[in-house]
DNA sequence: TAAAAATACTCCATAGGTATTTTAT
DNA sequence: ATAAAATACCTATGGAGTATTTTTA
């Protein structure tokens, strides 16, 4: 067969740990700030909007000042992200089914609480 | 800080490759096309539907005889799914600049020529 | 001089492969 | 008897960490 190779972006590989950082980083205009929201370091996130960036072809943020401000296309881009997580938590709490359990109260500082939330298999 | 841990499933670290394949999966009800249209092995396609099971603590497809089903609830979940793919599809072009490139054009096959699509830095 | 970002360098967790077994036709 | 799916097991890769440097306020 006869197959054209095109220099497309395959939407359907886009880095997706990456656009939780992207999401984050955006939100504060801080990869400090966004590392604790998506308990990773400021290193992975500054790694992984990197290669959102070359993955896309594209800056997301502008850089010269030190701090990381979202772009034109970049706050572009960040609305459909957006909805994409909105969609995913939808379909995904539309087929999860929950189950009631009895619920255990700690006393947490926030950004930890916040990890938990993502990662329960932290307690034990 | 009080903070409730509840048995929620974070759909911001929903595990994304695994979508792919499922999405292709459910196209063909069949582990093994799937694996072709996203360029891994049968072997990967299965252990990331079943991670995403594991993940979503519902069942995608029903497996009694062997060739997988897509459940109902399977269903609704790929609906939205599609959805996302399309929106991340649309965010993707948008913001991606395509350089108007000379095209080089190859005698492939098919499955090959779709691989390649995704991962054109196969070529040298 | 303090604090965030970028980068260099490293490591190891895990995604995915091969080989094998199971199952259904 | 064949072919796909599940599983066991192993390996290599790259994601993410620490340490360091750079940069801005």
């Amino acid at each position: 067969m006869n197959t054209v190779l095109e220099d497309v972006t395959d939407a359907s590989i886009t880095p997706f740990a990456a656009l939780r950082s992207f999401e984050a980083a955006a939100r504060h205009n801080n990869f400090k700030l966004a590392a604790e929201d998506v308990c990773l370091s400021a290193s992975a996130v500054s790694h992984q909007v990197r290669s959102l960036e070359e993955y896309l072809g594209i800056q997301l943020f502008h850089r010269e000042k030190g701090k990381p401000i979202l772009t034109s296309t970049g706050a572009v881009y960040l609305e459909s992200i957006k909805e994409v997580f909105d969609i995913l938590e939808s379909a995904t709490n539309s087929v999860t089914k929950r189950s009631k359990r009895s619920s255990l109260t700690l006393n947490l500082l926030h950004s930890l609480a916040s990890c938990l939330g993502y990662f329960p298999y932290y307690l034990s």
